[in-house]
DNA sequence: AAGAATGTTACATG
DNA sequence: ACATGTAACATTCT
């Protein structure tokens, strides 16, 4: 569910939920494979009694410094959420960590398939440093974004999921970028043009924008899917044009979409719209 | 009831 | 070193 866009909203969320300046009193672990690092007793021990300092992202990650030196990632995988409550009130079925604060509310992180990682770090740059460029950055050019593509023969739909050649993608963007793009999630990263490697680098900063301006994509209904910190559903769903849209008419050419199946992921094509051949 | 689902990663094989 | 495939994590929904 969470990719940049919905990452990004979250962030927003919790900053104009004034978490910023907040301090933690205690954490309550209630799965504690969830905590990756350190164990969940130890991450207890030392998260207490600190500030909540800053909260931002990078790639997928939400980032909080903390008073004393210290960084808190959260990553929200498939279904992870975060939520803030007032005062005390029954965890629900899938709650698995609560952090209380010093103004009697508390950060609620709720997550159906228990995927999500916690990770407690002095130096969190060594984990931050493997990620690829972020592709909202004023310095993620279509130059430095070409050359990149230029370093790699692999297909384009792993390669835009993988998250250390670019930060944030996730199946529903990659499959509107490349669509935008005009491109098969099969063609070889080596093989565009110059064109080609233009258009898609505008086409994911377009759909990515779009879902942050959309507040992120909601799919159906339910406890494991995306909701803002303050449990609103995204909008997104309504741009898109075709992630599940399979059987559909392309907004472009009418054609039908399709479903295939690239690198263990469904992706969503226009057949006629995106060739996996090179342009004639 | 089998299969798929928005994500990542360790491990194996080419 | 690089590319690719598989399984695993755990649960719900169709």
């Amino acid at each position: 569910m969470p990719e940049l866009p919905e990452v990004e909203t979250v962030v927003r969320g919790l900053r104009s939920a004034r978490l910023v300046g907040r301090r933690i009193c205690g954490a309550l672990v209630r799965w504690p494979r969830i905590v990756a690092t350190p164990r969940a007793a130890a991450f207890r021990r030392a998260i207490a009694g600190r500030r909540i300092e800053r909260i931002s992202r990078r790639g997928k990650y939400v980032v909080m410094g903390l008073s004393g030196g210290l960084t808190l990632l959260v990553h929200l995988r498939m279904t992870g959420r975060l939520a803030l409550t007032r005062g005390r009130h029954a965890a629900d079925a899938h709650e698995r960590l609560a952090l209380n604060l010093d103004d009697g509310r508390a950060l609620r992180y709720h997550d159906t398939r228990k995927f999500g990682r916690w990770s407690l770090l002095r130096d969190p740059a060594g984990r931050l440093d493997r990620l690829g460029p972020e592709p909202l950055a004023a310095g993620f050019t279509a130059a430095v974004f070409a050359a990149r593509l230029g370093a790699h023969d692999r297909a384009l739909k792993p390669l835009l999921l993988d998250q250390s050649f670019l930060a944030g993608l996730g199946n529903i963007y990659v499959d509107e970028a490349l669509w935008a793009a005009q491109l098969h999630p099969a063609r070889r990263s080596g093989s565009l043009t110059e064109r080609e490697r233009r258009r898609l680098h505008r086409a994911i900063r377009q759909v990515l924008a779009g879902g942050i301006r959309r507040g992120g994509t909601t799919l159906g209904k339910g406890d494991a899917n995306f909701y803002s910190v303050a449990g609103r559903a995204g909008r997104n769903q309504e741009g898109l044009l075709v992630f599940r849209r399979t059987g559909r008419p392309c907004p472009r050419c009418g054609a039908r979409i399709e479903r295939l199946v690239i690198a263990q992921r469904s992706s969503h094509i226009c057949p006629r719209c995106q060739k996996p051949h090179n342009d004639p």
